[in-house]
DNA sequence: AAGGAAACTGTAAACGATTACAGTTTCCTT
DNA sequence: AAGGAAACTGTAATCGTTTACAGTTTCCTT
């Protein structure tokens, strides 16, 4: 109970020298009677090896960084659910830099990582542009990044088709029996914004449905707040026959405005979120999703950045997963 | 871009000793023109001072650890969005130590912190018994507890008046007439649900409501999916005018079962939850809720903490936090 | 029982920062 | 211009590990 113990203490106490107790602690290779001793001594004192001196001394902290911009997003809350699962089986500790927004706090945070005090970073940026891209290339850390890539940037990357999986929201609705679909976005200026536009213009060119003037529509945020205060009423929605939602919060906040409005989700209009997380399946009607996999995302950034951290020398890998739909009674007739 | 610049290196390129580097660094007390030369070189050559050296010389990590049983949980993310609010501004870094269900493995990582990964913790512990009354007892770092505080142990400690929550739940209920209220709880095992499950006897009892055999019901756990196949059908809940329920998540899981019985959720039977999380808003009809101010329970756990990092001295504190009611549409008739 | 190989152990030098202490420079006062 | 106080700077020890290298012990073979 005196003084914290160290290295130095227990050698002394097991009558052996540091080294010794140091090849026991890691990899064992010691006389069984001596390891019996040092482990004693270290049994008796407490001792824990402390990680600062060892991170110094390897080179390696033993921690994975963890970035992205909004904790509060249940997506999010996958991934990171997905990589402490492998984490936790791995030595690495799971550092969270969070709310990490504006270009100035991630340009800090990345440099940040110089100081050593991770091994390896997830990021998951919501938004990249010229200085981050450039800041990404730099890092000396092994990254893995989710979601959309910048050119010229060779990391590993995982991300999700979100284009195939709107088509197949799209192919869905039409083949029962949809033809006016809205598409309610989050910002343009976003990753996810960006990408999810541009699918959905294509699939609904490929199933040759009409996109007109009004139905594609913006909200300021992925919440369900921002499509409330977005949407107000239901009467800009009520000109069609369904509506795909970039995600489920939004698609959670535009059936609260149908319902508010007395409109019957499902038979006269349809609703299609995105990411398939745990609201599907609580909201009345329950929700058509499109499963991202955003658990297996992380997951498997997780299994790559491990390999990595393991062998700088395997060349980038690019994993992009496919999307599932999970039809449920928003989108039944 | 060759080796990773020490201060060693920084001080030979400003032509001043490491002494004058690190004291730039911290603290600024040099000449300004050493000061500007120094900080030349460490702009010159990318320098970060390495995070393990320094905590090894000063035995501060810099980091704090935040410890609870289930990420999933939105009450749980609410309370790390607190929390890493305040730590944004300080210097710490926020570790993630989640899914410690077990009792070995609390043990494992409550023992883990001895080796100084972290200056300070914060832990939520969903079950408390023994042992792990124990393990806290013994802990060396700066803790605070969020939660009920197990006896005997002289720590910071936050939480919330969960009974009184309850109470208000009742109040409420009473004020609009409903007689026969049930109590959807958590298992009895954890510590919210053994509070809850008392509070919710001591509101009838206040409020002269009678509490039949079958007006407490237990769920597996604290989620939607639990309530949902742990109630079946609405059978069991027909009888009552009213349902309280241990937390959102599990009256989500009740509104789901009572309008897929055509059940009139507000008029019919009155639903409240308690956390009042993002669900509330979300839901149709919107959920009546308890709010047990998460974010702000992880606000004040961190502050508490940074203070007593500050100061090992000052008596261990205990704060309470009163709840609030959020009436909506699923308790109006 | 001797000899040598194999297995183990100890000594001491790192890792990269901070900081007490002593030494130097600057600046002010007269 | 001298002297001393104040401000700054440098040297070197230190934090607690790991690990190369050399030294010791054990064990086997003959």
């Amino acid at each position: 109970m005196g003084e914290k113990p160290t290295i130095g203490l227990v050698a002394k106490r097991a009558g052996v020298s540091v080294a010794s107790v140091s090849r026991v602690i890691n990899g064992t290779l010691a006389r069984p009677a001596t390891e019996k001793r040092v482990r004693a001594a270290i049994e008796e004192l407490g001792y824990h090896p402390n990680s600062a001196a060892r991170a110094l001394k390897v080179q390696a902290s033993e921690q994975i960084c963890l970035s992205f911009a909004d904790v509060g997003n249940p997506a999010y809350l996958a991934l990171t659910r997905g990589i402490s699962r492998v984490l936790r089986d791995s030595k690495y500790r799971l550092v969270l830099s969070t709310s990490v927004s504006n270009e100035k706090e991630i340009a800090q945070h990345l440099q940040g990582l110089g100081s050593g005090y991770a091994d390896g970073l997830i990021i998951s940026p919501i938004v990249t542009n010229e200085k981050i891209t450039e800041l990404l290339k730099e890092l000396r850390v092994p990254t893995v990044l989710i979601g959309t890539l910048p050119q010229g940037i060779k990391i590993d990357n995982v991300s999700i088709d979100s284009s195939k999986g709107i088509e197949m929201a799209v192919a869905h609705l039409k083949e029962t029996g949809r033809k006016k679909v809205a598409f309610v976005n989050g910002p343009l200026t976003t990753n996810p914004g960006k990408r999810r536009y541009k699918g959905f213009i294509a699939a609904m060119e490929k199933y040759k449905l009409k996109i007109t003037d009004d139905s594609i529509l913006f909200v300021s945020d992925f919440t369900s707040e921002a499509a409330i205060a977005g949407l107000k009423s239901a009467s800009t929605l009520k000109k069609f026959d369904s509506v795909i939602c970039a995600n489920d919060l939004i698609a959670a906040g535009v059936i609260k405005i149908l319902l508010d409005n007395k409109i019957n989700v499902g038979p006269d209009i349809a609703v299609i979120g995105m990411d398939n997380t745990e609201l599907g399946k609580i909201l009345s009607p329950s929700l058509t999703s499109i499963d991202l996999r955003a658990e297996q995302r992380g997951e498997i950034a997780a299994q790559l950045l491990l390999e990595r951290m393991n062998d700088a020398t395997i060349p980038p890998r690019k994993v992009e997963l496919k999307p599932t739909i999970v039809i449920r009674d928003s989108s039944r007739v």
